[in-house]
RNA sequence: GUGCCCGUAGCUCAACCGGAUAGAGCAUCCGCCUUCUAAGCGGACGGUUGCAGGUUCGAGUCCUGCCGGGCACGCCA
């Protein structure tokens, strides 16, 4: 299954190569210039460079190469040399009909299948998602699904941030808020004297403690230590004791990890955001002795100020990277310890090809950093570990998103915000009375995440964007509730011809809007496989965006149903094809079209 | 201070190893529902690609400098 650039490619490789010259000229990429042709090579302009000729006479040559090439309707030579090529109608045909027979509707898988992990979420304990979550989620959710329909053998893993010196700050802002709490723990930190009622009265104070109460303290524990010297030792100790599972506090925190995850799960879901693998930071604390150990005996770690580390420095750098952070002076594990012990995990139990991490691009020096010295200690082989770093999300006045009062906005609330606009929006629509309400908030609910995560994957994800839900919910134009709207057009027109009896055949050529559109769709394996290439979603969003727009001029231009015979038969196949690969790419992306909205 | 990223239409964003006339959406204006969902389609308007040099037949894209913005620079994660 090749689509139409490479075949040409290939033909025009050849014809490079019967005039002594390097096959790589003959690529071939959709045309700048619709009006004049379908695809083009700009092969001729290097090849004069380097040989000192004229463009044009090359591509001459080139375009009598390919005389009698039944592809191609037309060749022609224009400006300093660019080939202009136009398929011819029975090869675009036969494309078409070779795409709507497809299961993979165009779509290639990659040569040599890997073994992939994504690291991507990272929600953590005690703190309920927030914006900053979402594009961490929707990306790795997207990269995932790509990946695997690309043939990788792929598991994600949301990496739950539930350990570190962060837990010790909770433990010790819980234990002074609840007295009654604090004394029950020091007794359970003792189990050999443990009685029942304390066990049990434990599980009913510990119950009381939220997720609210979580966040609420969190944030104020964390700026007292900053300022707090003693408050800092004391949730450093603290920290220490739970590495070392002291029964008490290891108890809180289950309570603590237990707590959050219930919110996070409805989150997830609401996002229609899944994992493999629930992995925490917590799950390779148990691999951090021997792992230091380790590196300890091939001479990686080195004493410096009180702490240990591993220096990853390299020649040639253009600044000087700070060391990777093993063990602190207070003797604890820090984030790159844990990052580099679940290297290590994942090298023991997956063994991946590849690992990508869905993480925002400020912590590209802190992943270099880790990536360095997992290579250092060969739990990687270079180039296998990559960040995937993404721009933040900001709010209309251009800095990092906030709510009207200044505080952080919950992912829950964003997503609840936005399905309220759909709700509005499908009811200004009428649907409100046409559907049972359990449908009716199941579109709403497709609606507002196709909103927020098309509003997230058109923009590229190194680059900031302006979170704007006026914007995105507006269902107007390039954006998610656009992309479904066509899909639901599509299904509407196959459910009348079903109701009608009407047959699909053939895919035939009688307009242009029909050569548009399977152009399109033949276009849609190169924008998947530069997607996967650039872990870069936004080119297939593009794609999907593309498509639906030029169906939607297809659909003014060419009537369907009302049209006759194999014209109709040929149109219904067009629109089965559109409507297969469109719910592929959304599905990609992470999006359902409704059957109606 | 050092390093990384960014600067494209009034606004939000694209632009496939450097290629023809830099594209979409929003906003503004004009047109299109007695044919399949008008959340749609067509058209108009809108650009010195931050500034100044350089390389090249050709630069939004590569190089240098400057201006402006963001971020990161070991004991939080």
């Amino acid at each position: 299954m090749t689509d139409l650039k490479h075949r040409l490619g290939d033909a025009l490789a050849a014809a490079f190569v019967a005039l002594d010259l390097p096959p790589e000229l003959g690529r071939v990429t959709p045309s700048d210039r619709p009006d004049l042709a379908d695809f083009q090579c700009n092969g001729a302009l290097p090849a004069a460079k380097k040989a000192g000729r004229n463009p044009r006479d090359i591509a001459t040559q080139i375009a009598e190469g390919l005389a009698g090439n039944p592809d191609l309707a037309s060749v022609e030579i224009a400006g300093p040399g660019f080939i202009n090529l136009r398929i011819s109608d029975a090869r675009l045909a036969q494309r078409a009909n070779e795409i709507a027979t497809d299961p993979r509707v165009g779509a290639d898988q990659v040569e040599a299948p890997r073994r992939v992990l994504i690291d991507y979420g990272g929600p953590n304990v005690a703190k309920p998602m927030h914006v900053g979550h979402l594009r961490s989620s929707i990306l790795g959710e997207s990269l995932k699904r790509i990946f695997r329909f690309r043939g990788d053998e792929v598991v994600g893993d949301a990496h739950f941030g539930d350990w570190g010196y962060q837990m010790g700050l909770l433990i010790g802002a819980v234990l002074d808020e609840n007295p009654g709490l604090s004394g029950l723990v020091e007794r359970l930190n003792s189990p050999e004297t443990e009685t029942v009622t304390e066990g049990e009265a434990f599980k009913a104070q510990a119950d009381t403690i939220t997720l609210a109460d979580l966040d609420r303290l969190y944030p104020a524990a964390a700026a007292r230590g900053k300022e707090d010297a003693d408050y800092r030792d004391r949730a450093r100790r603290l920290t220490v004791e739970l590495q070392a599972k002291r029964p008490g506090y290891y108890r809180l925190w289950q309570h603590f990890a237990r707590v959050t995850q219930v919110a996070l799960a409805r989150d997830f879901h609401a996002l229609g955001v899944d994992f493999d693998l629930w992995r925490g930071e917590s799950d390779v604390d148990g691999l951090i002795p021997d792992m230091v150990h380790d590196l300890d005996q091939r001479a990686l770690l080195m004493d410096d100020q009180g702490a240990r580390i591993i220096r990853v420095a390299r020649q040639g750098d253009k600044r000087e990277l700070p060391p990777l952070l093993v063990v602190s002076s207070a003797g604890s594990a820090m984030y790159g310890t844990t990052d580099l012990a679940t290297v290590l995990d994942r090298k023991q139990t997956f063994g991946p090809d590849l690992v990508l991490y869905a993480v925002d691009q400020r912590q590209a020096d802190h992943f270099e950093v880790v990536f360095r010295a997992a290579v250092l200690a060969g739990y990687a082989v270079e180039g296998s570990l990559e960040h995937i770093g993404f721009g933040t999300m900001n709010g209309t006045d251009g800095k990092p998103f906030k709510t009207r009062e200044g505080g952080v906005l919950k992912l829950n609330d964003l997503i609840e915000m936005t399905r309220t606009k759909a709700r509005e929006r499908l009811t200004e629509a009428g649907l409100g009375s046409e559907l049972a309400p359990e449908a009716f908030e199941q579109t709403a609910s497709q609606v507002a995440v196709a909103a927020l995560k098309f509003a997230d994957l058109s923009n590229y994800r190194g680059t900031s964007y302006v979170f704007d839900l006026d914007r995105f919910s507006s269902f107007e134009g390039k954006t998610g509730p656009y992309l479904l709207y066509q899909a639901v057009r599509v299904k509407s027109v196959l459910r009348r011809a079903t109701d009608q009896g009407l047959q699909a055949g053939p895919i035939q050529l009688t307009d242009p809007a029909e050569r548009e559109l399977i152009l399109l769709l033949d276009a849609f394996d190169s924008a998947l496989s530069e997607a996967y290439d650039k872990r870069a979603p936004n080119l297939l969003a593009e794609h999907a965006y593309k498509l639906a727009q030029t169906f939607s001029r297809f659909y003014a231009a060419c009537p369907i149903l009302p049209a006759e015979g194999a014209v109709r038969a040929s149109r219904l196949t067009l629109a089965q094809t559109t409507l297969k690969q469109l719910e592929l790419a959304l599905d990609l992306l992470g999006m359902h079209a409704p059957d109606r909205m």
